[in-house]
DNA sequence: ATTATCTATAGATCTATAGATAATGC
DNA sequence: ATTATCTATAGATCTATAGATAATGC
């Protein structure tokens, strides 16, 4: 059942996608090879037609929910009158806590990359940087907004991921409450 | 070579304190029971007489690394005449950034415990749960002060995983250094 | 003829167990 | 006699490869 040339691509894509859910789900040692061929509808054989080694798969999927994550923050404050409100509340929600497969991969990913190679650590590096510079633009810009912004970033990133690692739901609730009215100030 | 009951508790920590700094290190995934027990002196075979699982094993140094991060806590701000800068200025430090092994396991296991077991993810609430009152008095109580305790250590588990996740150095400084200036304020 | 995917499997690695060895402790 | 550790290995799982199948594209 050979696909065409197009198709192929599609799949490599649809592969992809799934990883870089996955990867944010379960970590980035977790999902096998055919985990993953599985839930993209195909057999694990395949695999090696798109990519030399897991590994690879690793690095384009964490590459493509790094880029999405940018996607996702300018969707989310291109058109808003506080983009900076607009992006926190999204990004201290229940509904991103809920969801680590389809939310920020910075969050999701930062113990595994940095435990991880170098392709990771610079994809990383450069998509931290983005969010810097935009979080650094919603603040006004000006002599402190680069310092302000790193501190409202680190401050989103731990209270998401604290409020996903502990068991009481009251408190992880209120983590997400306490940093998001904040706001960094 | 049969060790006595006093030797086999010794034995028994030795592979506890071993797997909780290579979890930090490496993730709860990654090591694996022969490593651990190398690491402690042993051959893998006589793992099984000490814990039930490896499962087992990464809940009890996970418990371990978590309680470890309480003690030194205690012993960074007991005596200080400025507890929270004493301890914003090691938890923020290179030499801690340098050494997630012998660091925070709030910070080092947070995207693992919230991909984890309930076991896990108990132990992780109480250590957190512990930091924010400490830093609670360390901000003089009041009506606010546990929503700034939140917002402060949210800041600096987020500066820590993010400086370790980048490979720019000048950038992995510039996030700690931000974070440490600033002290949530 | 080429190639995208499938079936089957080799080889490595990892958890867990069985049985042997040798020192402890009743 | 009991038991802490060791040697050896079973069984499962995972990455990667080989060869077959069937549809594409020159």
């Amino acid at each position: 059942m050979r696909q065409s040339r197009e198709e192929k691509a599609k799949t490599h894509e649809r592969i992809v996608d799934v990883a870089s859910r996955r990867i944010r789900e379960q970590g980035i040692d977790r999902p096998g090879v055919a985990e993953i061929m599985e839930a993209a509808g195909l057999t694990h054989g395949g695999f090696y037609k798109h990519f030399a080694s897991r590994d690879d798969l690793i690095a384009e999927a964490t590459e493509e929910a790094l880029e999405r994550s940018d996607r996702r923050l300018h969707e989310l404050t291109d058109d808003a009158d506080d983009p900076l409100a607009a992006f926190a509340d999204w990004y201290l929600s229940a509904e991103h806590r809920d969801a680590p497969g389809a939310g920020c991969a910075v969050a999701a990913l930062a113990d595994d990359v940095g435990r991880g190679n170098d392709r990771l650590r610079s994809a990383y590096r450069r998509q931290l940087e983005r969010y810097i510079e935009n979080l650094e633009g919603f603040l006004g810009g000006g002599e402190e907004a680069r310092e302000r912004a790193i501190l409202v970033f680190s401050a989103l990133v731990g209270g998401l991921v604290l409020s996903r690692a502990v068991d009481d739901p009251a408190l992880s609730d209120e983590i997400l409450r306490a940093v998001r009215e904040s706001r960094g100030s």
